[in-house]
DNA sequence: GCCGTAGGACTACCA
DNA sequence: ACTGGTAGTCCTACGGCG
């Protein structure tokens, strides 16, 4: 029999003759499927003499059919913290698992586990490992041990369509898809259409139903495995579904000509392409703005892309796309189509190797990884690490446990009230990695909790074992410990090389994980979710903040600023040298796993006041680095849903105050923008407000201003739906604001006293204030409107 | 019915 | 659909006035 390698990539299941296969995805010389006999299974805590009930029973489905448990067998576990003798109850397949259990009257577990993740994580096989295997006919016989393999060894194919929209939104039952383009990991590109254009990367074909058979086979030729597009999920797929329909073609998009098939995870319902694995790179960059990896207004893939690589896409305006499709020159829409497939190739390549990591760390197969929420990542991880470890994976909560947990709470950080004013001479020093340091340092773990023996007590009361270990500190230890030894591997490595790469997507995704594990400690979803856990871990971290406080007090600091695990101290005449010595003490009385580090230096910082208060504004800050570079925390210009001309101008206010201490050449700034404003001369694109809708249009209980566009553009046929994100422009037509507010494409002029009154003065005065009384006597002096006089 | 305002709805930020 | 703490805008219902 011959040994084969095979990279290994998912996994589900096939029946067969009445018997469960596992079905493996894997890619060798080619991709392939390979099948091996496993059987479904699940957990009844039951004594011995129920065993023979259990054996009997038989459940007869609406089909008529009989389901029957295939054998049973007790074996120890541990469950919830103690060791347990359960029923293992085999099933001949994975859909008589809920059948059979809810047939069962006692306390059943993992019955619901997908069979290929049940598959994965019992044989401990990990995406992008190498197995080595025996083959006999379709199934294998064996299959051994794993080492890295390499994603690479995958094809990444993109894709982007280009609709015909004379209306502005293309309508699926007339308009044609007029052009596909392409590009791929090994270098091809090119752009299929059906209407003359000499380039040597444009190919045209007859019609449509040409092209989009042309563009199968294209997939098929360059052995796409990985598929990524834009959108493509809500957008492009649906699309060609409507198309291919009304052209009496199949929608080949698999490997064995299938179409797509939803998937149905939670909210987001991905397309699953046989054969292939689709990745839209559109819910991949919101997830990496959620984690702080990115940071846009916007996620259209212009702005995406401008933000990550630094470059800029010139693009058509999308509602000239027909024109000059009907012009017959479509030189300049073709050089847009590939650039548009090349910019989601480029992003796809940027992405892939952190998702092939939190993959690989996970246990979770790719296609899965790129829809996941970090809640997902973590429980996939710790599913993963229990199974490994003897243990039954914790059931996910009922509904009514889950309201429960909604409505109750858990304290969290603390945050110092910071006194407005333009400071000099700050540190700042924060802990690293706080909530995960102490759930390692304190052993919090919902296993661990209340039980007999030698405990760490926190602040809220509870006591945590010293030993063992618990399952999440030992899981959340091993990614911190290997993300100390990568950063260091990192150190050593060259710059821009493959293997830096790989090492960096690795510590990245190490670091979002570990940062999870708080949050899904007191996520209401979570299977191992604790109150008291979750409690505990803020109690410590608001503890060892508040210790440190004191005692920078006590070494005679003044302090500024704090929040959850950040220090801000002002040097108040002592020098550098004190500020590490204070550091280096505070360090010696802290647990081993945790730390408090110097974040920086900082020549000068402004803290304003809140706009309706006198008191100063948490979580809003602006300090001067001693490099020269500027960091700003929560103030406007940091926010999506203020307009450039306000973020500009703030920007320019506070960088004046920091680096030239100037109220004068502050105050001309804002002159200068007013009167620009009330020329009318301001670009539109300026004065656009992104904001995003977070629930269905209809589901609102108030009109606000976005959701008063978005409603007027959808009747104009644009798409505005939950999750879009609707940049407007306040005009001069109408009465309130919401009246006022139209979409930046369709917004015909803007509003100058908005602008000025609603948006810039407001970003700026607040700063200004903190320049002397002086102008704030002034622009408050019994002047309630116009604000803007003054200026 | 008009006006001004408190409280609520809502979003995006910080950590 | 990982957590809580926070600022801020705009809308809307409400009370006072007449």
């Amino acid at each position: 029999m011959q040994r084969r390698r095979a990279l290994f990539l998912d996994a589900d299941y096939a029946i067969r003759g009445g018997q469960t296969y596992a079905r493996l995805f894997v890619k060798g010389k080619k991709s392939t499927r390979l099948h091996y006999l496993y059987d479904p299974y699940f957990y009844a805590d039951v004594n011995e003499g129920e065993r023979g009930a259990i054996e009997n029973l038989s459940i007869k489905t609406r089909e008529g059919q009989a389901v029957r448990p295939k054998r049973t067998e007790f074996v120890e576990k541990i469950l919830f913290g103690d060791r347990k003798r359960l029923l293992r109850i085999y099933c001949h397949e994975p859909r008589h698992v809920p059948i059979l259990r809810e047939a069962i009257p006692f306390p059943c577990y993992e019955s619901e586990i997908p069979f290929g993740r049940r598959f994965m994580m019992d044989m401990g096989l990990v995406p992008f490992s190498v197995i080595s295997y025996e083959r006999e006919g379709r199934t294998i016989k064996k299959f051994l041990g794993s080492r890295d393999g390499n994603p690479f060894m995958l094809r990444r194919f993109s894709f982007d369509t280009e609709v015909y929209n004379p209306l502005g939104a293309p309508r699926p039952s007339k308009d044609p898809i007029i052009m596909f383009s392409y590009s791929d990991s090994e270098g091809a590109r090119g752009v299929v259409t059906f209407k003359k254009d000499h380039k040597p990367f444009v190919e045209v074909v007859e019609n449509e139903k040409q092209m989009l058979e042309r563009f199968f086979s294209i997939m098929d030729e360059r052995d796409a495995d990985v598929l990524f597009g834009y959108n493509t999920t809500n957008f492009d797929l649906p699309y060609m579904y409507e198309r291919a329909k009304k052209l009496g073609i199949p929608l080949a998009l698999g490997r064995d000509g299938s179409p797509y098939r939803l998937v149905r995870k939670g909210l987001i319902n991905p397309l699953e392409i046989r054969g292939r694995i689709h990745i839209d790179l559109y819910p991949v960059m919101k997830f990496f703005g959620f984690t702080g990896l990115i940071r846009t207004d916007d996620y259209t893939l212009k702005n995406v892309y401008s933000t990550v690589t630094g470059k800029t896409a010139t693009k058509i305006d999308r509602l000239d796309i027909w024109r000059q499709w009907d012009s017959n020159d479509i030189s300049t829409l073709t050089d847009y189509a590939l650039s548009d497939a090349l910019a989601t190739m480029e992003l796809g390549e940027m992405a892939f190797p952190l998702l092939t990591e939190l993959s690989t760390i996970t246990r979770m197969p790719l296609f899965d990884v790129a829809y996941a929420t970090s809640g997902q990542l973590v429980e996939s991880l710790l599913m993963s690490e229990a199974t490994a470890r003897g243990m039954v994976i914790p059931p996910k909560p009922s509904g009514s446990a889950v309201s429960a947990r909604l409505e109750n709470p858990i304290q969290g950080a603390y945050v110092k009230l910071p006194a407005p004013g333009i400071y000099e001479n700050i540190v700042v020093f924060d802990f690293r990695g706080l909530y995960p340091s102490i759930i390692c340092s304190y052993n919090i773990d919902p296993f661990t909790i209340d039980r007999e023996g030698d405990f760490n007590k926190s602040p809220t009361g509870a006591n945590f074992l010293k030993s063992p270990k618990g399952l999440i500190p030992i899981v959340l230890d091993n990614l911190i410990d290997r993300r100390v030894l990568i950063k260091r591997e990192l150190k050593a490595a060259k710059k821009d090389t493959e293997e830096y790469k790989k090492l960096s997507a690795r510590s990245h995704a190490l670091k979002i994980l570990a940062n999870s594990f708080y949050g899904y400690l007191g996520y209401a979803r979570s299977r191992w979710y604790n109150r008291k856990c979750a409690e505990s871990v803020t109690a410590w971290g608001r503890m060892h903040i508040m210790e440190a406080e004191e005692k920078a007090n006590a070494a005679g600091f003044k302090v500024l600023y704090m929040d959850t695990d950040s220090l801000f101290l002002l040097l108040d005449g002592k020098t550098r040298e004190d500020a590490l010595h204070f550091l280096a003490n505070i360090n010696k009385e802290l647990p081993e796993k945790m730390e408090l580090e110097l974040e920086g230096f900082y020549s000068r910082g402004v803290f304003v006041s809140k706009k309706a208060e006198e008191k100063g504004a948490k979580k809003k800050y602006a300090l001067l680095g001693d490099d020269g570079r500027v960091k700003i925390r929560g103030f406007e210009l940091v926010r999506r849903d203020w307009s450039g001309v306000a973020k500009d101008t703030q920007r320019r206010v506070l960088e004046a105050i920091l680096r030239d201490g100037s109220k004068d050449k502050a105050v001309a700034i804002v002159r200068e923008v007013v009167e620009q404003l009330r020329s009318g001369k301001v670009p539109l694109d300026n004065l656009a407000i992104y904001t995003q809708l977070k629930k269905e249009p209809d589901k609102y209980d108030i009109v606000s201003p976005e959701l008063s566009a978005a409603l007027k553009a959808r009747k104009k046929g644009k798409t505005m739906e939950r999750g879009s994100i609707v940049g407007y422009v306040i005009t001069k037509k109408g009465k309130s604001i919401s009246e006022k507010a139209e979409i930046l494409e369709f917004a015909p002029d803007y509003d100058p006293d908005y602008y000025i009154n609603h948006q810039v003065l407001p970003a700026v005065m607040k700063i200004l204030k903190e320049l002397g009384a002086d102008e704030y006597e002034l622009t408050h002096g019994g002047r309630q409107k116009g604000m803007g006089d003054f200026f």
